[in-house]
DNA sequence: AAAAAAC
């Protein structure tokens, strides 16, 4: 009986729509036929003009199910100067440049004028872009209030707004933003609201600013795609022995692994993980939200290029970004908060593909891992290699300390609980690791010139921000404080969590009652 | 113990 519903949608073509001719050749080009669940459900409904309420994670399809009944809807009209005719906002700047890809993917056949507007980069494109009149402006919340206040963008001739991503907008402290540029667009505008998770301040949000929203729902399950391999890493906790554990599993997966992105907890640790990898000679590039722009789109193109191999990444990179065919994730630090987790493994195993993810672990981190395992539902098995005592024991590549010369040399294994591994722990300072290279450090074999480029460029930027009063500490404490009363409670909440970019299979079967 | 976003 059930099955019913699964048998419908599984025929259910792009064709049976509504899309209009243009959009599904562009369709067709793409080489989809098949409409994900979520794009069956909302498509239709967006196209009639109504709100519609689709709670997904990223990796459903989501961004399909708003681009394409857009693209039919604009085809009627047309833009005028600095009025923009919809808006979609994104968490990320990352995320806005791909939502901007797809338009320009799936508008190939439309002479529509997209505006991205994100910070980081000049106003002056930005600007004329909106003077010469945007169908499609999609924006970061911050850029786009920016351009309000000075003057150049009006927001009363938007017919439809897109919130994407709603419950990280929570989680970023962005939904007093949204309240203000949800109150500049006419009511009579259509709303396509989307969020993975429904905590109460975005039920409240879409009660206030949804008409009769249709809601569509993909999927509840909080698990992750079975096509991933898991394991567990024990590592030293300290820098050098957590990067050479890394190092070691690396080399152990080389066979496999076609590319990674490895994610660390903190932009700092990006950093100096980043320049360690390249002293070592791998292909690597970094991605987190300190670094300029330009670096950071190039090191992001570069990697979904194929040009390099490995991408150290922070949680910025954790959701939503659309990397087909990663084969490998790897946790240089485990997430503190469990969600996390499985955003981070999404970015592997998608599409039916097999992928792995390896989790290096601390006696530190035990309760995290704890949280992880309670939250998938599932015990993790630890990595069968044992590679963390490589180092340890051998101690071949111990830093040098200054005083107090080889201290555990010649000691037996068994002590290595004792207290004098704590009390070293507070004495390894960045100096002493071996291998926080020099900015200046060269560079490994580079196949092509950009790339050297993007490396270049993220480690200048990554310097300009090196040095005492870095940005990290003037903005920790400057800032005003946020409050995030999603974080908290999503915590206790049902778990549901995002999977990759691509439906996993078992999505593919539509989730029903 | 973090990260993300406007200048």
């Amino acid at each position: 009986m059930s099955s019913d519903t699964t048998t419908a949608q599984e025929a259910l073509t792009f064709t049976d729509l509504g899309l209009s001719p243009k959009v599904l050749s562009a369709v067709t080009d793409a080489g989809y036929t098949k409409p994900t669940p979520i794009q069956a459900g909302a498509i239709p409904h967006a196209l009639l003009g109504k709100d519609v309420l689709g709670i997904a994670q990223t990796g459903t399809g989501k961004t399909a199910s708003f681009v394409l009944p857009m693209l039919t809807r604009l085809e009627k009209g047309r833009a005028r100067a600095r009025m923009p005719r919809t808006l979609i906002l994104e968490p990320t700047r990352e995320l806005a440049a791909q939502v901007e890809e797809n338009f320009i993917k799936y508008g190939k056949n439309h002479k529509l004028n997209i505006a991205l507007l994100i910070g980081g980069v000049s106003f002056d494109e930005q600007d004329k872009k909106l003077e010469r009149g945007a169908d499609v402006l999609i924006a970061t919340p911050g850029r786009l209030l920016d351009h309000r206040e000075r003057g150049k963008l009006l927001l009363n001739g938007v017919e439809i707004l897109v919130i994407d991503e709603a419950d990280r907008m929570l989680d970023m402290g962005f939904i007093p933003d949204i309240e203000r540029i949800c109150e500049m667009i006419p009511f009579t505008r259509q709303t396509l609201f989307f969020s993975a998770t429904m905590p109460p301040e975005i039920t409240k949000l879409t009660e206030k600013f949804l008409h009769a929203p249709v809601r569509v729902e993909v999927s509840k399950a909080a698990s992750t795609a079975t096509s991933i391999t898991q394991r567990l890493v024990k590592s030293g906790r300290k820098p050098w022995e957590k990067r050479e554990t890394l190092r070691n599993l690396i080399k152990a997966e080389d066979a496999e692994l076609k590319n990674a992105i490895i994610f660390c907890n903190r932009k700092v640790e990006v950093s100096e993980l980043f320049r360690s990898l390249l002293k070592h000679d791998f292909d690597a590039g970094a991605l987190h939200g300190d670094m300029d722009q330009r670096a950071r789109m190039q090191m992001l193109a570069n990697f979904r290029d194929g040009k390099l191999r490995y991408l150290v990444a922070s949680d910025v990179a954790a959701r939503g970004l659309d990397i087909p065919d990663v084969s490998h994730v790897f946790n240089y630090d485990v997430p503190i908060h469990a969600e996390d987790y499985v955003h981070r493994i999404g970015r592997t195993g998608r599409a039916g593909r097999a992928g792995k993810s390896f989790t290096i672990t601390t006696r530190a981190d035990t309760k995290y891992v704890d949280a992880i395992e309670r939250l998938i539902g599932n015990k993790i098995e630890w990595h069968d290699g044992d590679l963390s005592t490589v180092t340890e024991s051998e101690g071949e590549e111990s830093p040098r300390r200054g005083r107090g010369a080889p201290r555990r040399a010649g000691r037996k294994d068994e002590d290595r609980k004792d207290r004098g591994e704590r009390k070293r722990d507070r004495h390894a300072t960045r100096d002493e690791t071996p291998d926080a290279a020099p900015v200046e450090q060269p560079v490994a074999e580079v196949a092509d010139i950009a790339e050297r480029r993007a490396r270049k460029d993220a480690i200048r930027s990554e310097n300009e921000r090196k040095g005492p009063g870095s940005r990290h500490e003037q903005r920790g404490d400057a800032r005003p404080q946020r409050d995030r009363p999603g974080r908290h409670r999503q915590e206790e909440d049902d778990g549901t969590v995002g999977f990759g970019d691509d439906v996993p299979a078992f999505m593919r079967i539509v989730a029903k009652v």
